[in-house]
Formats: structure tokens, C-alpha cells, sequence
DNA sequence: CGAAGAGTTGAAGGAGATCAATGGCGGTGG
DNA sequence: CCACCGCCATTGATCTCCTTCAACTCTTCG
């Protein structure tokens, strides 16, 4: 199974040149490789992480518990990505990770990878990179989830999961998986479940967008990008491909 | 003048066991020490920079630009912070970095940087530690920002500044230097400057705190992490000093 | 002395939370 | 086979918190 490798360096070549020693260097990383069905958490908040965590398959989650027992969703992380590169130099995590539908995982030993980054240093800032990355993301959400209205709240996470589903090779047509449930989506955007549901079928109203059966379906790119007040120069993604729609 | 590279060790120290060599390799950095006046924008979103910034003294903030010409305020950052070590590997500034209030900076050369790093990797690591620290900041952020109400965001943000604050020695007595604004406490929080007013008052009708003359005053320490939910482990503190107050 | 900026306060209105009820669908067990 | 349950989406009604707008003060600075 040579998947999760190419899945990884496919992921880095987005935003940076790799020499054949680092592929082979990749290449030569092991792994275990796990199954997790939908909703299914597999690191929790306090852990003490000896793996890293990359996505083979499926779609991953981020979230903080919170007082009351609910959650606050911090990003969504798709094949390729690696969701906790973060916990490499953490004692204890701070969040927790569960697959969003059923999805597939490799667990990278975190000593294999310091050995790699030793050996092709250019490795290790390639997942550096990665990480950074990452915090753009986490910026971005800042953002949205204080300074946006509800509506563009919703379009900008859509636009954001399109654009970099895309780069993921996971549209087909105008779709792209997106297994959410409305409470989900609420937690991730900070507003109540009425207010996702009536926000969403405006969305859906004003023809941009559709999301149906585990799929996001995007119509009207351009629409959509503009009800979210999208740009997506914080993806930093290399090859600026073009719009998606 | 030292000052810059002894506020650059301390910090790294509070997550990092740094070997001496690594101390020697900070030292031996060369750096362009600048003031900026109260509010004064140094990097601009777009800019592509070619220098990593270390605060020396003052507060510097990170700050998105919304369409409408405001601002979403990201993240701050004290005496020997690097508010953009994310703009080691990123072509372009996806936001803006500016004094708080007086400030001094030093700007190190990613090149310096880059040589450095490939000769103590360790080096390397600490400061990619750093950087992972400030995305666990972004992910407190996202919650505090979404999924708490007023008062406790609010008293939230104090909390996780007086407790950094502390951790940079900058604590004398039961307050620390904060120049902020009401505008900027809004645009930092998402919430209207009227609220922020409102809110503020009520914080200190609990007795809890006090701000005045650019100074956070924290008079109960254990109310005001009550009222803010605040648990401080999101900072990965290495000595987990004892409480504030 | 006047203007500009920051903080403060009141009143009004609205956007979103909350509460509650309904319908659909899939799974489970009688 | 069908009844029941639980989960999810949907919708309406109400209420509250926060935004918006406006006025006023205080300080600083020209």
C-alpha cells in the first residue's frame, strides 16, 4: 500500500519543490494504517501524541470541547493533509480529532519522522511549511467566525472547502464530498442549528450552492466566492490554478 | 545592545531545552532593531517579506483587512515573540503586523535565519515550536470567538494576555502593560464598540480586573479565569508557574 | 479656543438564540 | 411485517442580546 505516500507528497508538491531524495525519503516512511467510521473520535484533547496523523481517505475533524459538553469545530482537513503535524512538539494535545464520515488515517511514528528530518532537512521544512499553512487556516476562521455575517460566514467555509478539495483532486464535476451534519456546521461557524438551517437555504435559494447527501455542490462559483467574500491568497497554494467553475 | 537576543533565549526557554551551541548560534544573529510609534503598521498585508520580526519591547499585533476598511486583530504578541515566524516560508503576507502601542522590533533576515537553522537544526526546532504555540493561540482564538458569550470572551483575552504577560516577566505587581483601544478590543473580539464598553464595565463592576492608562490590573485572578473559562494549558507552558495572583 | 479622538451612556431596532413541534428516514426489536 | 425509537432536517413563535445610531463628556493637541 503505497497510497498514503503519494497522498502526503502530492499534498507538499502544492506548495513546495521536493528533490527525489526527499520522495524517497517519504517513500521510505512506515505507517500504520487505520479505519475510522463516521464521527468516529480517535485523538482526544489530552492525549500525549506519539504519531503523527495524516489522511489517506475521508475527511478529518479538529475541535476544542467546550464547558457544556459541545464542541467548537477548528478546521476540516482533507486527503493528504496532515491534521496534527502540531502535536510533533506538543506534550499534550489540545484538541482532538475525529473522521467526519468514514475515513482512513496512517499514523506516522513521530521518531521515524525526526530521523527523516535529520536526514533530508528540506523535509522537515516542507512539513514546517505545511504547518504554517495550517495557521493561515486557523487565521482565516478568526476572521470569518467574528467579523462576517451568517450568510458569508457559511459561503467563505464552503468556498474554502471547495478550493482546497480541488487541489486535493476530490472534485468531480461541481461536487466534492463534504459529509457535515447542520449541528456540525453550527459548531464549526458558531451559530445555532435554526440559524445554519435558514442560512442554508438561502444559500441554496440563491442558486450559488447545494449540499445534498454528504456532497457540496457547487453552481455558481463566482457567486458563492462573492456572497463569502472569498479570496483565497491565504491558501498560499503554488500553482494558482484557475477558478474552479 | 544584546537585549534582543536575551529576549529571543528567554522565550524559546519556556518551551525549549536550548544546548549551548544553540545559544551561541542565536547570539551570533545579526538583526536591524527599529521603533515604531503607538499604532504605526510595519508589514503590510502582500507584503512579501524577506525578514522574520522579534518584538523586543512594546506590543505588536497581527491583524486581518476586511473589505470595509476595519479590522479583525489576529493575535498579540509580547517581549520576545516572533509575530511572523509564518513569514519564513510564505511568499506573501496574508495579514498586516503593527505596533500596539510604542514598540521596538528587531528584524532578523530569513537568510540568517535559514543558515542558522541548518546549523543547529535545533535551533530550527525551537522555532518551529514557536510557531505551533501561536496556531494553538489561533485555535483558542476561534472558540473564545465563537462560542462564548461577551462577557466571558472578553475576560478570556485578559486572561490568556496577563498569563503570557507573566511568562515574559512583564507582570509588576498585579498588572501589566496592555495600550489598547476600545475600537481595537472590538475588532479583536467581534463585538461592537458600545458592547465592548458595556462589557468592560461589568468586568470591572466584579472587582475582578481593571484597565487604565494602557495597563491591565488583575485584582482576582481566579474570578477573572472563572468569568473567562480560561484554562491555560492551549499555552504549553514548560514550567507550569504557579498562578497569577 | 476649537477640533479630533477616545470613552460613556441611552434608546431603538434587528439579527440570531432559544424553545417547541413536525416530518422523514433508518435501524431495531417485538 | 410493522411499530417504535432516535437522529436529523425543517419551520414557526418568541425573546433576548447585541448592533446601530446618536448625543454628550473629557482629554489632548494644534
Amino acid at each position: 500500500m503505497e497510497k498514503a505516500h503519494d497522498v502526503l507528497i502530492r499534498n507538499l508538491c502544492e506548495h513546495t519543490a521536493l528533490a527525489p531524495e526527499d520522495l524517497a525519503e517519504i517513500r521510505a516512511l512506515t505507517f500504520t494504517l487505520r479505519d475510522f467510521e463516521s464521527n468516529e473520535d480517535f485523538i482526544r484533547q489530552g492525549d500525549e501524541p506519539e504519531h503523527s496523523v495524516l489522511v489517506v481517505s475521508g475527511m478529518v475533524a479538529r475541535y476544542h470541547l467546550l464547558g457544556g459538553g459541545g464542541r467548537q469545530y477548528l478546521a476540516f482537513h482533507l486527503t493528504g493533509d496532515l491534521p496534527d503535524a502540531q502535536g510533533l512538539f506538543i506534550d499534550q494535545m489540545d484538541h482532538g480529532l475525529s473522521a467526519l464520515g468514514p475515513a482512513s488515517v496512517a499514523f506516522i511514528p513521530h521518531r521515524e519522522l525526526f530521523i527523516a528530518f535529520r536526514r533530508r532537512p528540506s523535509f522537515g521544512l516542507a512539513i514546517w511549511r505545511e504547518t504554517l499553512l495550517d495557521a493561515a487556516i486557523f487565521r482565516e476562521a478568526i476572521t470569518n467566525n467574528s467579523a462576517r455575517p451568517m450568510q458569508a460566514r457559511m459561503a467563505h467555509l464552503f468556498c474554502e472547502l471547495f478550493y482546497r478539495a480541488r487541489a486535493a483532486q476530490l472534485v468531480r464535476g461541481n461536487r466534492c464530498p463534504l459529509p457535515i451534519s447542520l449541528a456540525q456546521l453550527g459548531e464549526t461557524l458558531g451559530m445555532a442549528i435554526a440559524t445554519v438551517n435558514r442560512t442554508l437555504a438561502e444559500l441554496r435559494r440563491s442558486g450559488a450552492m447545494d449540499l445534498r447527501e454528504g456532497e457540496l455542490i457547487v453552481l455558481k462559483w463566482r457567486d458563492l466566492q462573492r456572497l463569502g467574500d472569498f479570496s483565497p491568497t491565504y491558501l498560499h497554494q503554488k500553482r494558482q490554478s484557475s477558478p474552479p467553475a
